[in-house]
DNA sequence: TTGTCTTTTCAGTAATTCTTGAACGTTCAG
DNA sequence: CTGAACGTTCAAGAATTACTGAAAAGACAA
């Protein structure tokens, strides 16, 4: 390993931690991500000097969050393993277990809270304060799944226009207003502070 | 605590984990967002069964996070705790951290692997790779940047627009290829896959 | 200043998470 | 069928992180 390579793979372990994985996941996704060739998992544990079993357990992990692809080559058994090219591609994978992970389960608790019947002042407060949180993550949530569906290049016209998105939200407001109807503006009730 | 505060309160301890703090952080939070008047630091540890000292530690935590606000009561020299009204408010500061903590210090050590020359073509590859999830994170923190600036109405409302967005770029593209210049579309040249 | 009320720090302990080697399961060539 | 090559599981030890009580530090009224 370079020292280059080296430095990004250890980064990443670091980082790891901050991401919801462990130093292991994080080092192996750095590794697989930055070399070349697909590599199996006795060259990862190998290059990286953690146990045999332990890149089997972090392979796994990286599998269940979609982050790697699996593959044969001719005449050999072992599995080999590679990221996507596209990093649009990996940054929508990581997106999507994100929501899943951080997003969905929470969403569907502040759904069964805002079923129960508030017997109490501090309950009905208590509910009003979780219906925002809802209706927030709500939208946040509709919002990533839309989001997942742009290809690379919609997605990146997107974040180029940064905060100039309000001139066009403005001017499409103004169109809106003139022709009637069909693309409401967003003033009035809004679901999100009801 | 009712039942119904006391289920969104052990959620949150849970799911802390998965956000980057720990369950006494996570229930604190929780606490004090779902509750009417602002808590002093000896009532969150009696209500939570937490120690006083450990309290003390994740209210720090939560005002680095820049996730609660301090005030003080006439008559009362002891620090109460409460979250902004607006739940978007909250929402921005929670971007702006993770941005900070999980963003910026991979950006950082990107762009020093980039300064780098490499010398053989295992780090050609590894620098091709690098510049490419640079670029990607790159915009997605200006992008962050950006959308911090909005106010909730248009945040709102660019969330509730979802994937239509794609429809108001393509809209846009048209336009200025006939306007000429000004708003670029989006082909040639692209930073994200130079 | 002193005394009281409050928050913070910190070293030790508890709890959790990570990592490993050994055992086990599976596949497949010979 | 046998044995070698792989991948997986799991109990136990190692490492890390969370939590506590005691003590220190800070703020302020008298």
């Amino acid at each position: 390993m370079t020292p280059l390579v080296q430095s990004f793979v250890l980064h990443f372990g670091e980082m790891g931690g901050r991401w919801g994985v462990n130093r292991t996941v994080g080092q192996i996704y750095a590794l697989i991500y930055v070399t070349a060739r697909p590599l199996n998992a006795d060259a990862i544990a190998q290059e990286l000097g953690f146990s045999r079993s332990n890149v089997s357990m972090g392979l796994k992990e990286l599998e269940a969050w979609r982050l790697v692809r699996l593959q044969h080559l001719p005449n050999d058994r072992r599995e080999y393993f590679s990221t996507p090219e596209d990093v649009w591609t990996i940054f929508r994978a990581l997106l999507a277990e994100r929501r899943r992970r951080e997003l969905e389960p929470t969403l569907s608790m502040l759904r069964d809270s805002l079923l129960e019947t508030s017997t109490t002042p501090e309950d009905e407060h208590a509910q009003a304060r979780i219906r925002a949180m809802h209706d927030l993550l709500d939208l946040s949530s509709k919002w990533f799944d839309d989001i997942q569906r742009l290809d690379s290049r919609t997605l990146t016209q997107l974040m180029r226009l940064g905060a100039r998105v309000q001139r066009l939200l403005a001017a499409r407001n103004k169109l809106s207003m003139i022709a009637g109807g069909k693309a409401r503006p967003a003033s009035g009730r809004d679901p999100a502070t009801r």
